[in-house]
DNA sequence: CCTCCGAATGTTAGTCACTAACATTGAGGT
DNA sequence: ACCTCAATGTTAGTGACTAACATTCGGAGG
C-alpha cells in the first residue's frame, strides 16, 4: 500500500541519523563511552551538538536499540493459552530471536553493528542500566499479549513474574552471546538458558 | 569484641548522612525526583552541596539501598547443592526477605522509610534503571555462592541464567509489595512469584 | 520560474549533576 | 596548650541537556 518513496529531505534526515549513530558507536568502542562527549560525536558526524539531540533524546540513546516489542508480543499472543506462562513467553523469545538474527540477509549485514552496540550495553554501567529498564516496556507488552484476566490482580502478578523471569534469562543469553562475539546462535543460547532456569521440559521444541 | 563506642565526630558524620538522606527522600516524595536539585537537598539538610556528594556518590544514591548481598549469598551457600538451582536461589531470597522485614523491631521502624525509597525506585525511571543494574552485584555474589564448577563456562552460564531469573522474579514481587504499600508479607509475595514462574514444586517449604 | 512555508539545522544562553583544588574549622590525641 | 587531620565549605570548572530564536533550503503551489 502507501509505500510512497522517501523524498530527498527524508533521505537526508535518515542518513544524518544513521551517520551520527555510526560515528557514536565507533567512537565509544574506540575510546570508551565516558571518554567521548556528545560534542565529539557531533563533530565526527559533521553536525552541531544540537542536531544530535534532535535525533537522539539522550547520549545513551545513541547506543540503545529499540526492543522488538511487537515482534515478541505477536508471537506470545499466538501461543496456545493452555501452555504454562514461561513456555509461552520463552518460546516467543526464541522465535523472535531466530527471526531477528537468523534468516534475513539485511540482519547479517548489521550483525557487526548490533554486536558492537550490545557489547557497549553490557560493559557500560549506564547503558546496561538503561537497557534493563527498557525491558519494562517489553514486559508490559508481553503481559498484555498473554491476555490474562485483567480483573484479577493475582493473575496479572503471576504473568508479570513469569515474564520478568523470561526476560532476565534472555538478557543473560544476550550477555553470553556478546561474550562469544556472536559465534553461537542466539536462539540456541536463549533456549539453553530457559532450560537451565525452568527445566528442559519447559522449553518446547517448535513446530 | 572491638565494639568501641563511636566518637563525637563519628556520630556527627553518621547523623549528617542520615539527615541528608531523610530530607532527600522526603523532598523527592513530595515534589518528584527530577523537580528536586541536589542543592535543594543540601539546603534542607543544612549543609553545602559538596557535603552531599561527600556522603553519596550520585543523586541516585540518595535513594538506592545497598543490596544485602552477603545475607543472600550466605543462605545460597548453605543450601543443599543437590537441589535445583532456582530452588536454592529462590529459597535463599525468601529467607533473606523474611530476615529483613519480619522479625527485627528496628526493621519495623524503618519500614516506612524503606517503602518510600522503594516507591521512588519503582516509579522513577532513572532510579529503577540503577536499581536493576545494582542487582548485577547481587547476581555475581549468588553465582559465586552457588559454587558451580568455575572451569565450566556451561555450568556458570546455567547458574547465571537461573539466578537472573530468580532476581527478576524478586523484583516483580518487590514492585507488587510497594503497590500494596507493604500490606502483604514480602516473603510470601516472593514465594508466590517464584511458584508462578518455576512451578509450585520448585518453591520448597522451609525446614 | 518564482515564491512562500516549514522542516532540519545552527547559535546562544542557560540549568544542573558532578569533579578538582584549595581554604577553614574543630575534635581528639599528645 | 598544641598539632593533626577528618569533615566541611568555597570556587571554578566540565559536560549532559533544554529553551528560544535565527537560518537555510527542499518542495509544494501559483
Amino acid at each position: 500500500m502507501s509505500e510512497r518513496e522517501p523524498t530527498l529531505r527524508e533521505r537526508r534526515y535518515s542518513e544524518t541519523r544513521r551517520a551520527i549513530q555510526a560515528h557514536a558507536v565507533r567512537l565509544f568502542t574506540e575510546r570508551g563511552y565516558d571518554a567521548v562527549t556528545v560534542a565529539d560525536v557531533a563533530e565526527a558526524a559533521g553536525v552541531s551538538a544540537m542536531t544530535v539531540y534532535r535525533h537522539f533524546a539522550t547520549k545513551e540513546d545513541l547506543v540503545l536499540l529499540e526492543q522488538p516489542a511487537e515482534l515478541v508480543a505477536a508471537r506470545v499472543a499466538a501461543s496456545p493459552p493452555t501452555q504454562p506462562l514461561v513456555r509461552r513467553v520463552g518460546g516467543a523469545l526464541v522465535d523472535a530471536a531466530a527471526a531477528l538474527t537468523g534468516g534475513s540477509d539485511e540482519a547479517a549485514a548489521n550483525e557487526r553493528f548490533l554486536l558492537d552496540c550490545l557489547r557497549l550495553m553490557v560493559e557500560t554501567p549506564a547503558l546496561r542500566a538503561r537497557h534493563l529498564d527498557g525491558q519494562y516496556v517489553l514486559q508490559q507488552a508481553v503481559v498484555d499479549a498473554l491476555g490474562v484476566d485483567a480483573a484479577s490482580p493475582e493473575a496479572e502478578f503471576r504473568a508479570r513474574a513469569a515474564t520478568s523471569a523470561c526476560l532476565a534469562v534472555m538478557h543473560t543469553a544476550l550477555t553470553r552471546w556478546v561474550e562469544e562475539d556472536g559465534r553461537t546462535s542466539l536462539p540456541e543460547l536463549i533456549a539453553h538458558a530457559l532450560a537451565a532456569s525452568f527445566g528442559d521440559d519447559a522449553v518446547g521444541q517448535r513446530g
